[in-house]
DNA sequence: ATAAAACCTAAACTTAACTTCAGGTCAAGC
DNA sequence: GCTTGACCTGAAGTTAAGTTTAGGTTTTAT
């Protein structure tokens, strides 16, 4: 058993959060002896689930349907399963989006190495297809011809 | 040229946003006719940046720096090459991050369909070794006895 | 010529996820 | 016996990044 100030060091959250998750019903099992809570293994392994699942993108009001579904027992088993491999699917969209712009600012390290070389970027510009924005206007203009 | 609602289309933006960049102070150069603003490729350059640094996990109010500094000139290239990198860094950690959180995903899928196989959890957690939130809780203890 | 569509501004509003505040209880150490 | 530290509550405040509203002008189509 831990005290809240004791769970909050272990995972780095304030004070303020664990209590605003218990008001939000993130803990439906915490155990209070006076108005003091006390954190068991059943609240630290929601604070496991509400880390992965906020870290994946998912809101706070739909951890809270998680935590629903966990209290109807057995009868959920397939929606949070669906829950888990919808959230598996945003976080690997996600990621291809991050591989994304992690190219773009390849590009831009590799362009400013070059135009602090040359002291200008109009020496790289002249040498480059520089038809990254007319991608976009040539997709426009074409469906609106 | 374009106007406002053409970019809004071509960039999935909707008008207002468009209007609150410019009153940020995004596209120094926008040039209007009357009080219609044109957008030019140099506008479009810059949304394409502004999309990239968003996406990096950038605030807006630092986006306006890389504008500030695009303003002073070659002189502010290392300032600009270093942002990006700083960004690229950052990318690189939240996808680290988000390595995990899958990982962490596809172990809740796998334990969800052994679930409903069982008809219970029971039969999984004693198979499991059980020392998931422990680890955590090990640290704790340590840093504290 | 008139109505709809596309543009404009300034200012107020929205939302999520916390955080801060004001005020209070309670046990432990000096 | 008192003060410090750790806990509590409910309510109000914060912040970012837009969005909406209210009211107005200009251009385009019929």
């Amino acid at each position: 058993m831990y005290t809240i100030g004791q769970v909050s060091e272990m995972f780095h959250l304030p004070i303020s959060t664990l209590r605003y998750y218990d008001k939000e019903g993130f803990f439906p099992q915490l155990v209070r002896n006076g108005n003091i809570r006390y954190f068991s293994d059943t609240e630290l392994e929601a604070l496991h689930v509400i880390e992965c699942l906020k870290s994946s993108g998912l809101e706070i009001k739909e951890i809270k349907q998680f935590f629903h579904w966990v209290m109807e027992g057995p009868a959920s088993y397939p929606d949070r399963k669906q829950l888990f491999e919808t959230r598996r699917a945003a976080v690997l969209a996600e990621m291809a989006r991050l591989e994304k712009t992690l190219a773009m600012l390849e590009f831009k390290c590799w362009y400013y190495d070059r135009a602090i070389q040359d002291g200008n970027e109009d020496s790289i510009n002249s040498m480059l297809p520089h038809n990254l924005p007319k991608d976009i206007q040539a997709l426009y203009d074409k469906a609106h011809k």
